[in-house]
RNA sequence: GCGCCUCUAGCUCAACUGGUCAGAGCAAGUGACUCUUAAUCACUAGGUUCAGGGUUCGAGUCCCUGGGGGCGUACCA
């Protein structure tokens, strides 16, 4: 949509927008350029269609609150004003019905010809759908029940230029609804519930976080060293310090560092990156909930999930039960506590630990036909067992315990088993909800397990991660006893939305460019 | 990354095995209508069938290449 240089001065508001000239492939030239029109002819009316601001009385929800209860074919003195979208309008002559939306919910206008004059009367008629506008009138319920503004005086406060979706099937393709996420908003009840949802989940879990003493912080989302999970960073780089940086793929690290500091509670809700491959679970750039408590271990940290889960559920939908894909779930505390080692024994009737020989380990994963690559250690193979043969088929909610030491390289050893380590798993219809461990906290383990890492690293696996020499080096001045719990929020938006694909709940997730800019 | 599916008017969808097949509803335009509710009724206009090649007398339909999207799978402490 470039202008020539040689392109005289435009004029008309379709000149400056780009009018019918080729490159307006997404909306007919026809719908966009009579818009375009009517601009200029409001303008030359002395009527601005972008004018400055609206002081409005009521919300739509408000005026049903307030007079929702009026009987049918009864108005009151009560004069509102209000504004929104026009998303309906139903003309019929000489009177004309407008549903306008605004972010509470709908309200009608009922525009009559005698009670505002022939000309704003055949003005409002001139509306389109999409366009907002303001509106003040009498509140009055409709012979057939409908509450209304009755409406003595009105405004256009934003001129919409290009049409809204079908107002019946609204907007069902993927890519558009994903990439033009404001459209999807305004076509679908359903996008709007989804993210409502959202919205619920995340305020609900700072309250509660909040009202339990918890501090809300914020840390780098540039590393030097990514670290804190096993994932493949997003590389960067700062051009004044000529270094590279990555963007981080966990909060943990400088949690527990505050944690080292004194901030014996402390959370963050942050966007993490992972540069891993997109699927109906995985957007490379998600939310997650990190917590830290000093004094705690791993079941205060079962506790404190089941009950945060089960709260942003009851306050987002009114209930612990939730459904996805015709599956209910009870979300309702206390959910069961299974050992990993025993749901290993229960799933293939294989008795594992990851202090048996390696070959015994190597056999039983045959046996269970789970695929394994030479290098696997003892611990990575009870891992895969369980990730292959148990985790798919746990519905839940249900707490999975006790990991291999090997595969959690920053849980304290088990105060029972120094093979595994104090971690946990929530598991819900198969997937990892939250993830815990009391926190390792000796410095001399923490850096023997970074250093183990480190050697995986230089073996060439892209997700191990090298030594954090000041992490090591917070240690080391002592981190209290101290349990951690991290949540993907958005996997929890999911489960309480009851929706199947990640990209339902983020509002603009990634996608491949658009192609060139001719779709504009 | 691999496999399968998909892309037709602004939106939602049709078009039997290749043969008047480029259509409908909504949205839009014109007209009628002062209690509508996806208002209704009449008429009208609207298309590079994702792009580019190919096969064929003939391609929305079949083949190839490319692009977007979806699903599955792989990867995913």
């Amino acid at each position: 949509m470039s202008t020539d240089d040689t392109t005289p001065p435009p004029t008309s508001a379709a000149d400056r927008l780009g009018g019918a000239d080729g490159t307006e492939a997404e909306s007919p030239a026809g719908e966009r350029d009579r818009r375009l029109a009517k601009i200029d002819a409001l303008r030359a009316a002395g009527v601005e269609p972008y004018p400055v601001r609206f002081d409005r009385t009521h919300t739509a929800a408000e005026v049903l609150e307030h007079w929702g209860h009026l009987e049918s074919g009864v108005e009151v003195g009560d004069v509102v004003r209000v504004a929104g979208r026009v998303v309906l309008l139903r003309r019929q002559g000489k009177l004309t019905f407008a549903t306008l939306r605004d972010g509470s919910g709908t309200i009608q206008l009922f525009v009559s010809r005698g009670e505002l004059g022939e000309e704003a009367h055949s003005a409002f008629d001139d509306l389109d759908l999409g366009d907002w506008v303001g509106a003040e009138g009498a509140v009055m319920k409709t012979r057939r029940g409908e509450l209304s503004v009755k409406v003595t005086g009105w405004t256009l406060l934003s001129k919409a230029v290009r049409p809204p979706p079908d107002k019946w099937h609204g907007l069902s393709d993927t890519d558009t609804r994903f990439r033009q996420r404001y459209v999807d908003l305004i076509a679908n009840e359903e996008a709007r519930r989804i993210f409502a949802v959202r919205f619920s989940v995340i305020s609900t879990i700072r309250r509660f976080l909040d009202a339990r003493r918890y501090v809300e912080v914020e840390t780098p989302v540039l590393h030097v060293q990514a670290g804190g999970a096993a994932a493949r960073p997003f590389e960067t780089h700062h051009h004044a310090l000529d270094m590279p940086l990555s963007l981080r793929i966990a909060l943990e690290l400088h949690l527990k560092r505050l944690v080292v500091g004194g901030i014996e509670r402390v959370y963050e809700i942050g966007r993490v990156f992972r540069n891993e491959g997109l699927s109906t679970r995985h957007n490379p750039e998600f939310t997650m909930l990190e917590c830290y408590e000093a004094f705690s271990d791993y079941t205060d940290m079962m506790t404190l999930t089941e009950e945060v889960v089960a709260e942003c559920a009851r306050v987002a939908t009114g209930d612990t039960v939730v459904e996805v894909d015709g599956v209910r779930v009870d979300l309702t505390p206390p959910w069961p506590r299974r050992t990993m080692i025993d749901l290993i024994e229960e799933h293939t009737g294989a008795r594992v630990h990851p202090s048996m020989p390696l070959a015994e380990l190597e056999a039983a994963a045959d046996r269970a036909e789970v695929p394994r690559e030479a290098g696997w250690g003892p611990g990575k193979l009870v891992l895969e067992l369980y990730e292959k043969t148990v985790e798919p088929n746990l519905v839940g909610p249900i707490f999975v315990l006790d990991y291999p030491r090997e595969v959690s390289p920053l849980a304290r050893a088990h105060r029972d088993d120094p093979a595994l380590v104090e971690r946990f798993e929530a598991v819900v219809l198969g997937r990892e909800l939250a993830n815990a461990f009391s926190e390792l906290n000796d410095p001399i383990d923490q850096r023997q397990r970074f250093e183990a890492q480190a050697a995986l690293a230089a073996a060439g696996d892209e997700e191990a991660h090298g030594v954090d020499d000041d992490y090591v080096r917070a240690l080391e001045y002592g981190l209290p006893p101290c349990g951690g719990l991290g949540i993907g929020v958005d996997r929890l938006v999911m489960l309480i939305a009851g929706v199947h694909s990640i990209r339902e709940v983020i509002l603009f997730p990634h996608l491949r460019p658009e192609f060139g800019d001719e779709d504009f």
